[in-house]
DNA sequence: GAATGGATTGACTTTCTTTGACCAATACAG
DNA sequence: CTGTATTGGTCAAAGAAAGTCAATCCATTC
């Protein structure tokens, strides 16, 4: 068995039903694995990603820490599938606004929700000098990574 | 438990809903935590900042004392502030999630607004080749958008 | 058996915390 | 007034995590 597949089930074992959420000592785990510590950074970036319904936030310095929170539960499909599938690689003003109007409307998120993602992806909100294709690129994976964060409000 | 989370909430106890204002004495309080009197200037520099929504003032010599005043200022106003005064034409990605996270203690915004947020301006939504100057310019301009967006809320 | 791509490691960096040495202001005694 | 004891302030260095990245290792594929 792979090292980076250990580390893996070991936080899954951790994450159980009950509690959707972990906090560990990068340190500590690696001592327990015999590991460099920067080896739990690469089981976080390719087991744990957003990609992979997960969320983590870290913190240096003593007493430092990183938590692990999964975000992927039943209410959450449907942004899901947005994120992984619907929303590509770009996405226009235009469409980022008819999204946005249809998840309010299906109540997927509220209109406080609604508008503060529109605000953040305006066109004013936007105003600087690069090609409108990278502001496209921007606007999709801004738009992922906000439904993410909602889909994450919505856990069980 | 850090040091520095300790203090803080020990003085955060002290500050309830009936006074707004503690007065201490920095050599007995570094006393009572074991600690270098220092380490009090580091966290009302790091928790009590006028950032964090709060002043204090102090006086040296016997008799000394630190005061420390939680300050009051409407929703709308604290964030007009950060959107006329605060926040420049650049904003990196840590001032942001700095400023998100005092405005969701001083809950001026919800959790859920804050992490919307935090996610949008994330590097890892800003991930498209372009210089860090220009993102830092989108995520001033954003912030600023999405912060005009929450206060049209609470004004109405 | 070479090439490819994921896995592993370790050196270096960044961030946050804690301490201590030295500095500055104030009160009080003479 | 002046000197000294009593505070609090500043700053830089050391310490304690976690992050990054490039080099190497290894297993799978062709």
């Amino acid at each position: 068995m792979r090292l980076s597949d250990s580390i893996e089930s070991f936080i899954k074992t951790l994450l159980t039903d009950e509690s959707a959420e972990v906090e560990l000592k990068r340190n500590e785990l690696a001592e327990y694995f015999g590991c460099a510590p920067s080896q739990i950074n690469y089981v976080l970036a390719t087991r744990f990603s957003p990609d992979h319904g997960y969320l983590t936030e870290s913190r240096r310095g003593g007493g430092g820490y990183i938590r692990i929170v999964r975000v992927v539960e039943s209410g959450s499909q449907r942004l899901m599938y947005l994120v992984n599938e619907r929303i590509g690689e770009e996405l226009s003003e235009e469409e980022a606004l008819r999204l946005i109007s249809q998840l309010k409307d299906q109540q997927l998120v509220t209109p406080q929700e609604a508008s503060l993602m529109s605000s953040a992806l305006s066109t004013r909100a936007m105003a600087v000098p690069i090609p409108d294709a990278l502001k496209n690129a921007l606007r999709a994976r801004m738009m992922k990574s906000m439904l993410m964060s909602i889909a994450a409000r919505n856990r069980g």
